[in-house]
DNA sequence: CAATTCACG
DNA sequence: ACGTACGTGAATTGG
């Protein structure tokens, strides 16, 4: 038998919500969340599927507040009263639930549930399934209903079910299916704000229905009728009848994505379900699971060929999909050596440790790998080329979620495969990590690579799912190619600079300590805040103005207020600031010029949650600049040819300019339109100054702070801390900001709505980031989401777009057969080395393809600088 | 190994 | 009433 069940979920949870409403202080789990929509919802979903017993299951939600009927009639289902957020904290649980059940979810924008529902019930319905069930609570649906289909609607909460059939239609209405659709374009509906027909109820709307069969038949034969206030009520509503009719008609042909065959039903996943019966405290369900149901997973073996001589390559198929794994102890791909390495698919698995395969050219290098960017350093390092691949299982589990990191380890745990064990558990970690005896090693490398097989095709339904099989093709991909390129040139760094700085740094420091200890009184470790913190409060007796969990804070701002009060601290600030440059950047960077006097650092793709890179061994993104003593550190960085600069260039105000884009404010995007200077035009909108020329820099100075603000997601306290204004002050500017840009304020309202409902939010690209705490109870807990809702597909959407700007540029100086090479990025600024014969053409071609990596609603622009290091080309 | 501090966008 | 700005990495101290 071939049974479908479908379910208006956003129908069935509102029902169940108000059900137990009564009751909902009690529906509450341990962590405190609010449940009773939750309960209801799986108590009517074992109740169907216990009665029904179906083949294939769908639960469809409605996708957002616009669709084509709110385009079609502005003031469909207007007048609503607003989600409650007891309820709308419970909707991402919800889908969770319904998850662990191993039931299908789907929503579609433009349409509700019903259209979904319509559609699906209809192609089963001309299709060899046997039955079709509907559940919902909105009567509405019941016009679906044919001989196969029947639709079943909540009553009395959602604890028993009317069932609708054509039969039973025509006994209590005495009407088709199809006329009751004409009865409700008569009356109208007053919950979607339907309109109808004025004075038209259930009662006349039947008894016309019934004399001239439909809505049609009623305007066909309107000039029979007698004269009557009716009559003229249906004239004069006639286009407002075939409107209401439109709205109140199912789409059967709505463009879903999902077909027949995705909706199949293979029951729960049990591991996830008790876990999720245990957070939501849900006893009873736990324990009518029998025990016996649960499958207990067993450990498997795992066989694997050793391939220790070239020669054996002979006898090997590569022709299957299969994925490369190549192991070191570590990170530090740039330095440390392969230790073994291990390719195959989901059934034969091969390991070795004969490096002299990988540069065998029978060796043929699978499409699918982990980690391609270690790969091809390692390859290089073997004195091979290593193509981009097809498929790199950590950056496509990235993609899916950066809630956990993205080890082998992790996805098995994620994909709920079989466990393997951590690398500290095999390789051990710290001073004692080492290579193990060859089985253990092999064993581990095999099992590694069939996660690896294993997991492919599920990672492949999320990234679809998710709209995000682009971003890893066309994005993170040949990204990754480009930066292992940048990684393995390197920039070249000349230690004599860097010596030299050290020195002078090393006497004002000496002068310093000295200072210090004769101001203290005594000698002490100023490193240590809490020896300082003692001089400081303690002997001198220095107000304190903040404190950490651990003691008193001796933290920037805290200083810069005592300044005036000691002259020590001034010194201590000083001694503070040439120490950093002297132990991070002096000390540090020496320590990581290689022998071909360059540093090679290593770009972390996975790790960030809004998209961007990071930067290890060294950290290169966060070389001084603000200030001038350490921007000096900045004349080591330089060029590794005679006759050639370093040309840097970065997006101005990229985040700002993406914020316009999204949130569609006008007077934003008029303002960068106009290629006006952006804070200096906030300025004048927030603090009502007509002529630019009258901004003052402390005006311009505050503008530019509310900004920030508005991109990492305000508060009058962030504002007024950075600032140093009172919090009401800061408020003003702020309620002063959102006036001033309602659009601003409509797009944090509607991102922080749609992270609520969906628990996730997503860039321009996809690139999504999971906001789990969004409905949290602790108040600062779902601030902070909040604001990270606002910041990330900001920050995030930025980043896509260097991204997508890099990949392009690489192209061109490539197809381009020029010099000039990418070295270094950070975050909206390129560097790259540039030959003079290649200045003017070169410097053209970067501006432009950053200029032009994306079309927004605002112009992109790029400003460059060059110079003979890094320090002139800013 | 956590906490503090400070460098960057 | 709650008590905050968004995203990172490295050096240092001290339990």
């Amino acid at each position: 038998m071939k049974k479908l069940l479908l379910i208006d979920g956003s129908s069935i949870a509102f029902r169940a919500f108000f059900a137990l409403y009564t009751q909902i202080d009690k529906f509450k789990a341990p962590n405190g969340l609010h449940n009773n929509a939750i309960y209801g919802f799986h108590t009517m979903l074992s109740n169907v599927i216990a009665a029904e017993n179906p083949s294939h299951i769908l639960i469809a939600f409605d996708a957002g507040k616009t669709t084509f009927r709110t385009k079609m009639y502005p003031e469909y289902k207007g007048g609503r009263a607003k989600t409650p957020d007891e309820f709308r904290e419970q909707f991402p649980f919800i889908r969770e639930m319904i998850d662990a059940l191993g039931i299908k979810h789907y929503e579609l924008d433009d349409y509700e549930a019903d259209d979904i529902i319509g559609t699906l019930a209809h192609q089963a319905d001309l299709s060899d399934f046997d039955a079709i069930t509907v559940v919902s609570g909105d009567r509405d649906l019941t016009q679906l209903t044919t001989q196969k289909i029947t639709v079943e609607i909540t009553i009395k909460g959602v604890g028993e079910l009317e069932t609708y059939t054509p039969d039973y239609m025509m006994e209590k209405l005495g009407l088709t299916t199809d006329q009751f659709i004409d009865l409700k374009a008569l009356m109208g509906d007053k919950s979607d704000n339907i309109p109808g027909v004025t004075k038209i109820g259930e009662k006349t709307g039947i008894k016309l229905l019934l004399e001239y069969g439909s809505l049609e038949g009623i305007y066909d034969n309107i000039d029979s009728m007698k004269k009557s206030k009716m009559k003229e009520n249906l004239i004069n509503d006639k286009d407002q009848a075939f409107l209401s009719k439109e709205l109140a008609t199912i789409d059967k042909h709505s463009p879903i994505t999902i077909t027949l065959d995705d909706t199949v039903y293979n029951g729960p996943d049990f591991d996830k379900l008790i876990k999720f019966y245990d957070t939501m405290g849900f006893k009873k369900f736990k324990d009518e699971l029998s025990g016996d149901n649960i499958p207990q997973v067993e450990k498997s073996e795992i066989a694997y060929t050793l391939i220790s001589n070239q020669d054996e390559l002979n006898d090997l198929d590569f022709s299957s999909d299969q994925f490369l794994y190549l192991e070191i102890l570590g990170e530090s791909y740039h330095k440390s050596d392969i230790i073994g390495f291990a390719w195959g698919n989901k059934d034969n698995f091969y390991v070795s440790k004969n490096l002299l395969l990988l540069s065998d050219e029978r060796f043929k290098i699978p499409q699918n790998t982990y980690d391609f960017k270690k790969n091809k350093v390692l390859f290089h390092r073997q004195g091979v080329d290593y193509p981009l691949v097809e498929f790199d299982s950590m950056l496509a589990k990235y993609l899916i979620s950066t809630t956990e990191d993205n080890k082998i380890a992790t996805i098995a745990d994620f994909y709920e495969l079989e466990p393997i064990a951590s690398d500290d558990e095999v390789y051990g970690k710290g001073a004692k990590i080492a290579v193990p005896e060859d089985d253990e090693l092999f064993d581990h490398l095999a099992r590694k690579v069939r996660v690896l097989a294993e997991s492919k095709g599920l990672m492949e339904e999320d990234l679809n799912n998710y709209s995000q099989k682009e971003l890893l093709s066309d994005m993170e991909m040949p990204l990754s190619d480009v930066l292992a390129k940048m990684e393995i040139r390197g920039i070249k760094v000349n230690r004599d600079t860097l010596n030299q700085i050290g020195q002078e740094n090393e006497k004002s420091i000496e002068k310093l300590t000295s200072e210090i200890y004769e101001m203290a009184g005594e000698e002490f470790n100023i490193n240590s805040p809490k020896q300082l913190g003692v001089i400081l409060f303690e002997k001198m007796g220095l107000p304190v103005i903040k404190k950490t969990k651990t003691g008193y804070s001796t933290a920037v701002d805290v200083l810069e207020i005592l300044a005036p009060q000691a002259p020590i601290v001034d010194k201590i600030l000083k001694y503070r600031q040439l120490t950093k440059i002297q132990s991070t950047y002096v000390q540090g960077l020496s320590n990581e010029i290689a022998p071909d006097d360059k540093i090679h650092t290593r770009y972390v793709q996975d790790l960030t949650q809004t998209g961007r890179l990071s930067s290890v061994e060294p950290n290169l993104q966060n070389i001084p600049v603000r200030l001038e003593e350490g921007r000096k550190i900045r004349k080591a960085f330089v060029p590794e040819w005679d006759d050639s600069v370093l040309l840097s260039s970065d997006y101005s105000q990229i985040e700002l300019r993406v914020l316009a884009h999204i949130s569609g404010d006008e007077h934003l995007i008029a303002a960068f339109e106009n290629g006006d200077d952006i804070h200096t035009s906030t300025a004048q909108r927030v603090f009502d100054i007509e002529n630019p020329d009258d901004v003052t820099a402390n005006d311009r100075r505050n503008a530019k702070a509310v900004n920030f603000g508005v991109v990492y997601g305000i508060s009058d306290f962030g504002l007024s801390n950075n600032l140093g204004i009172s919090r009401a002050e800061a408020k003003k500017y702020i309620d002063t900001y959102f006036e001033r840009y309602p659009g601003i304020k409509n797009y944090m309202e509607e991102i922080v709505r749609f992270a609520k409902d969906k628990g996730y939010v997503e860039t321009l690209y996809h690139r999504r980031r999971k906001l789990p705490d969004i409905n949290a109870r602790n108040f600062n807990v779902r601030q902070f989401a909040e604001r990270t809702a606002i910041n990330s597909p900001i920050q995030g959407s930025a980043a896509d777009i260097l991204k997508v700007a890099m990949i392009n540029l690489d192209k061109k100086l490539t197809e381009g057969n020029f010099k000039s090479k990418m070295l270094l990025q950070v975050h909206d600024e390129i560097v790259l080395e540039v030959p003079n014969s290649e200045l003017e053409e070169v410097g053209k071609l970067v501006k432009d393809t950053m200029e032009s990596a994306i079309e927004l609603k605002v112009p992109l622009i790029a400003d460059e600088n060059s110079g003979k290091t890094w320090y002139e080309a800013k």
